[in-house]
DNA sequence: CTGGGCGCACTACGGCTGTAGTACAGTCGA
DNA sequence: TCGACTGTACTACAGCCGTAGTGCGCCCAG
């Protein structure tokens, strides 16, 4: 009689993993990096003492697995609404960076939070650099392409230029030095284009 | 003989809560929001066990001491060299912020680490963020008031964006997600320039 | 049918953390 | 001169954290 409540076989739906993982992005967006401990992870899935513990022994493999799954996710997200056409108009490259930035400040919240507490972590972890890495070196590779497409003279510097407005601008709302109200699609879609045209439209200064 | 070895008495030059507050942001880039302790602090500062504890006794306070003197230092820092005139060049504004963006990158790179994770602290604290807003506040006040002089059309919206621009600057190359070098000023001053450039000659689309 | 392998639940423990408490030295005002 | 006070050094303690270890029950190969 001592079967837990609830043992429902090897696939119960989500993998053990994959909470823990989930339970662990939320705690650091409601917590921060101090208020992820294996037994808060425990607690917080839904499961019980240990748990955590069998999935990922060391705080270094939980931090890990953790970051798979944040890229796993944002990946997924991205997939679905970016990268319109290969040289499709400039207005559909706006609407549609202009919707990711959003949607990550609306209902992807938690992972945009969750995001900057592991990049911050990420600084003295080598090992959870090396993933973010990968995750990143994709996205930013299709967006130099259709930068590239539009006329950009400098495809490197302008794909660091956009990335940065876009998490500057996810910061600053999230945790920002201002609390910043969460601007609407029309006014990311303004600043955005305004970005844009000042890149592909200036020609005197090179 | 329990003396210990430098008890210069009560005004060694630099203030207690000062060398506290010091030792407390170099701790913050180094290891994080995790390796902040009181102990910690007080080996980093090289001072006697305790001493952290009695200049703030609760996490809490160490944790607004910090935030304060991480303002002061800014304001310091900002006050030299932005803002060159009320109505100068745009070329001087471009200059000046980029400046500041590039010095943040290297001179004061330990400030911005510690600012970023502060930040992102401050999200669960509203203590904290009372003391950013405060210190955000009349720099943003600052810069409105020259977009609107270059002509801005919208300037909240413009002073957020060059904000979020500059900001995600510095996390990309500081915490970011690609290990990025750091840009040199010149670049820092290019990017600058075109969304300025953006922002204050795009008529067409409003 | 059965034996091995594997994930899971649970316990144990050394170390560290935040905070409170106490005693002492130097300073200043009366 | 002396008494109170402030800041400092140090100690105490309860709680939490990361990690290791152990035994049980389920599943599948043979």
């Amino acid at each position: 009689m001592s079967a837990p409540a609830a043992p429902p076989g090897p696939s119960s739906g989500a993998s053990r993993a994959g909470l823990v993982a989930d339970a662990a992005l939320a705690l650091l967006a409601e917590r921060g990096m101090r208020g992820l401990t294996h037994r808060a992870v425990d607690e917080r899935a839904g499961l019980p003492q240990g748990s955590t513990s069998n999935v990922a022994r060391t705080r270094q493999a939980l931090l890990e697995l953790t970051v798979r799954r944040l890229a796993d996710r944002e990946a997924r997200v991205l997939a679905l609404h970016e990268m319109p056409d290969p040289r499709a108009g400039l207005d559909a490259l706006v609407g549609a960076l202009a919707l990711a930035t959003h949607r990550a400040l609306t209902r992807h919240r938690t992972l945009t939070l969750a995001r900057y507490e592991l990049a911050l972590e990420a600084t003295r972890r080598p090992e959870l650099r090396a993933h973010f890495d990968a995750a990143g070196a994709r996205f930013r590779e299709q967006l130099g392409a259709l930068v590239t497409a539009m006329g950009s003279a400098d495809p490197a510097r302008h794909v660091l230029s956009l990335v940065a407005w876009a998490d500057g601008l996810m910061f600053s709302c999230v945790a920002g030095s201002f609390h910043a109200e969460v601007p609407s699609l029309q006014e990311v879609r303004s600043g955005l284009r305004e970005l844009l045209d000042g890149m592909l439209g200036g020609p005197p200064g090179r």
